[in-house]
DNA sequence: CATGACGGCAACCTCCTGGTTGCCTATTGA
DNA sequence: TCAATAGGCAACCAGGAGGTTGCCGTCATG
């Protein structure tokens, strides 16, 4: 959990992600507009149910909120979480610069 | 799998980040350096079949390679993929402005 | 050359995950 | 008011994931 070390635990975040089915509900969502439960599972293979319980995953790992609006629940994706994934690869990323950077440094002094 | 669409699967990427094993693996690998399985898994409390394993979850997602030295097998990050899983939720937030802009153009028109 | 370190393979176990079905509650609206 | 729509809850199931143990091949080296 090294990088980026910033309180958030990026691990059910990406494993919320590691799926196909949730990736793709996220990926429907993720222009803002939320929408209900049965509007997520029309039209797909899977049940209601299946798609509810996707839809928890993300919801706990932060992908998703929930807002419950007369009879239905509406869901929208969260766009803070996404970008703390990001930031997290980004922390990754910049372990590998450090390095090279001090090798550099070390070549060169 | 709408964002970034390219070429490259996602699932598996996150799918291999979503452990807290292996995430801590990627991450002690991040610098570059190549290290031994006998050396990943001295110290943790896995056993090496355990470490083993895992690595092979991340080298099938791309995130790692593998290099046979003599008796040892060498495993590093590869930077490339981590960057693909990057780019795919900047793909994710970049839907959000999109939409967000649609929606500006829309109500100024 | 013989011994120890490195690692692959396979069997096995347990628990979690993705999915289904059935049923019950609540809200809506003709 | 009552039927239809939206969704929650619980039980259940198959398969996969994470982990262990045991054993065997290979490379390095005192």
């Amino acid at each position: 959990m090294t990088p980026g070390a910033g309180g958030v635990d990026p691990v059910p975040i990406f494993a919320a992600l590691g799926d196909r089915t949730r990736l793709a509900l996220l990926s429907r969502l993720a222009d803002g507009e939320p929408r209900s439960i049965a509007a997520l599972s029309s039209g797909g293979p899977l049940t209601r149910q299946a798609i509810t319980k996707h839809l928890r995953v993300l919801e706990e790992a932060g992908l998703v909120a929930s807002l419950r609006v007369g009879r239905e629940s509406r869901f929208a994706a969260r766009r803070e979480t996404v970008d703390q994934a990001r930031a997290y690869l980004d922390g990754v990323s910049a372990q590998w610069d450090d390095a090279l950077a001090r090798l550099k440094a070390h070549v060169e002094d």
